[in-house]
DNA sequence: GTCTATAGCCCGATAGAC
DNA sequence: GTCTATCGGGCTATAGAC
């Protein structure tokens, strides 16, 4: 039994946690130190231990939460055959997201505009995102989906689920997204079936 | 004839657009006065004589911006008869907008989330947005959308096009979105179409 | 009205005790 | 490893000459 001193691990999940909900309300540069240290409990040289600055912190908090939305997507497409499962599935996802933890879904959306990150943001690059532009590739080539650029119709698909979830997000939208789910999923289909 | 010093609506506009420019190239807390003064040539003084603080001034150019996009939507919509024209007048001018003044496009889509304006932003009661809404419940009033809430309809078409300029922003989309344009306003209009 | 120079503030990061 | 106290720096905004 470890009685002396609390889990730095457990430290580092409270700031985590901590920066994270400040940084989604207020934005990065709003946000200082000291309020970090004051809202988790966790002190200015502690941080620093885990951390190497602040930058890093925010950057910590990005991969996690990437991380975090890949994995669960690529477990939910295990077991999907058809192109339009395998989308509905991501939509529901994000869906998901939004209403159990919009925090996260806020940070994955608005936290990438070069913030914190200093170098162009490589968004086409991360895997969600390359794995829905492999879906609907492989949607055009069985011919479950319409004939053109697969990048334009990856775009399309995703431009109605993402932009909903954003109007969610800030409110524009008052019902929960498992309402408008269905119809949602049905109009980003629409978009781009055959 | 004005022959002495320069008039102070020039120097305004120099700021205007050395600012502009910075907050879109490196964030709005990036940016520092002393590095607009450089850039535009105009003194902190002076700034400070058309602009309260750093806060308005960014606050002045994001309603200018949003000004120009909705004059030129309104003055595209005189002659539109069906919805079908409307909506393709609205995705046209994101789309040229993107091409010929990419800064304008990128500041209305990516300075709006919290960086300098603090209450939480009312982008739903934004001109062009309840413009496009009014557009889709008539279109759907007169048959020539689905049946549905009109608001989702509302954010399936824009979603399609925004995220479309998005990503044309960020670079992946290499095409210029003119050469896209017809599939994405199809996949758009098929997303709600009847 | 416009300039330069600078006051005053707060922040991120560190040093040094424990 | 963790704390508190503090430093140096850079920022916004202003004061005062012109």
């Amino acid at each position: 039994m470890k009685k002396r001193t609390i889990d730095p691990e457990q430290k580092m999940v409270w700031v985590v946690s901590s920066a994270r909900s400040l940084f989604v309300a207020r934005g990065y540069h709003n946000v200082s130190i000291p309020q970090i240290v004051k809202e988790s409990g966790v002190s200015t040289g502690a941080i620093y231990s885990y951390f190497a600055n602040k930058a890093e912190l925010a950057r910590y908090i990005h991969e996690q939460t990437l991380l975090d939305f890949q994995e669960r997507f690529e477990a939910r497409l295990d077991g999907c055959m058809s192109t339009f499962e395998k989308l509905r599935v991501f939509a529901e996802l994000v869906f998901e997201i939004v209403e159990t933890d919009p925090e996260q879904m806020e940070y994955m959306m608005f936290m990438k505009h070069g913030e914190f990150l200093l170098e162009a943001y490589p968004i086409c690059s991360t895997r969600p995102f390359r794995k829905i532009q492999a879906i609907v590739a492989e949607g055009i080539e069985k011919g479950e989906l319409r004939q053109g650029d697969y990048l334009l119709s990856a775009v399309s698909y995703t431009g109605v689920i993402l932009r909903a979830a954003e109007l969610r997000l800030q409110g524009v939208l008052q019902e929960p997204l498992a309402k408008s789910a269905d119809e949602l999923i049905a109009n980003a289909w629409a978009a781009i079936k055959v």
